[in-house]
DNA sequence: TTAGCGCTTAATGTATATAATAATAACTAA
DNA sequence: TTAGTTATTATTATATACATTAAGCGCTAA
């Protein structure tokens, strides 16, 4: 019995490692992820057989992800037969801004209600490494860490399905990430503002947090919105 | 030339009444709404085969039905082979009403900043309807009057992105809309809410119809979480 | 007994063949 | 010429055949 243990031990986690993708949600996960990087331009029109040509499988899995990729509004199926890649119009852009900011206003103060104590700490730390890298002018890796930030602060809401939904809206305008981080000085105001909700979720201030990251967001979208 | 109109006249209607569905588009929202509406109970097993043989078509439209709605979280695979549906544990109803009180509650404030004045007549008309089925003990329709003064409000917010997301969080929980507006007395107090939003938007104040929305929701949570 | 091995089977995953569809091009008759 | 009709073609939709996988069962040997 005692070597059952034995026999296990560190497989478990190898196994999760395995965890056999079929070629369909292969095909998804790629097709979404070239999308959302821009690698494929918005207008651009996919056909399953050539699709299909270019990857040298089966239309069957192809079908499969494009048609997922379609309910998930990335593509729109085509009068004339194909698909074409959607893109965003100023007014998504904002519709899409406006509703990541009431999403990720309430994660906060779910956050500051639900948060364990001893969970801060991560934060504070991610917001040092976010100053040194700006102090440093490493200018280029803060928008990860920036988003490492929020999404630590929202896995505090323990809300799987708010988490889940603010993250399909992170992808969808990915494609514009690099407009808003990008200089220094407002990168420098996103940093205080961290360390002003961190202030307020200690303080379980669900209001006073919830109306900052709102704020905080929309001034985000302003400054994408500057660039279209 | 003046032929042209006659011979297409009255058919474009019909032709979008055609829009022919794909089997696999049909059968994925049959089954969805059997879900949605408790027909097919949460823990039923549904396998590829079977369900091709009993709806007589081939596995490939069931397989593009099933993926979709695995995707949307109505299903799950399960490790044995097959596929579940989930149900729903009071952990998932609370959270689905507070997103959606937040995303309804963002609706009615861009509702109350974007609505035109004359878009605001079938509202008031949909309350008076709503109190005269009330007065007269016709319980059982107040739920759909409801339902359609809401989308009406959410409407007025020309967000198309957020009604769809708030649509989606409203199919997911349609099973337990019996519990909520069952008593007359709850129904009073929800229509007395609607007037007070209606009012709100109409001086439009956004922040205050915001608040009352999220309220007279979490109220409905607070109504359907007794009977969990 | 019981651990371990391989067979069986039930299910999904993939490929391919056939059908249906819708747009365009080409052609014919007034 | 031009309206109307048919043929062509490109593409998606559906069916079916085949491959793969993983769970369960029973056998065998220690």
């Amino acid at each position: 019995m005692k070597n059952d243990n034995q026999n296990t031990m560190g497989i478990e986690h190898l196994s999760s490692l395995a965890e056999r993708k079929s070629l369909g949600q292969h095909v998804f996960e790629n097709i979404k992820q070239a999308i959302i990087q821009g690698d494929i331009p918005s207008g651009q029109r996919l056909v399953e057989n050539r699709l299909a040509a270019k990857l040298g499988i089966s239309r069957t899995p192809i079908r499969e992800a494009i048609h997922k990729l379609e309910r998930e509004g990335y593509l729109r199926k085509r009068s004339r037969g194909g698909f074409v890649v959607l893109g965003l119009d100023s007014n998504d852009i904002e519709e899409t801004f406006g509703i990541r900011s009431v999403l990720e206003g309430y994660a906060a103060r779910l956050a500051a209600i639900k948060h364990d104590e001893r969970d801060l700490k991560p934060l504070e730390a991610q917001i040092q490494t976010f100053q040194q890298h700006l102090d440093s002018g490493k200018l280029d890796i803060l928008p990860d860490i920036n988003t490492e930030f929020h999404d630590m602060l929202y896995a505090l809401s323990k809300s799987p399905r708010l988490i889940k939904m603010i993250n399909d809206l992170k992808d969808q305008i990915y494609r514009f990430r690099q407009m808003i981080l990008r200089d220094a000085e407002l990168a420098g105001m996103s940093n205080e503002d961290h360390r002003h909700m961190l202030e307020f979720i200690k303080r379980r201030d669900a209001e006073g947090v919830e109306n900052l990251v709102r704020e905080h967001l929309l001034r985000g979208q302003a400054a994408a919105m500057k660039y279209i």
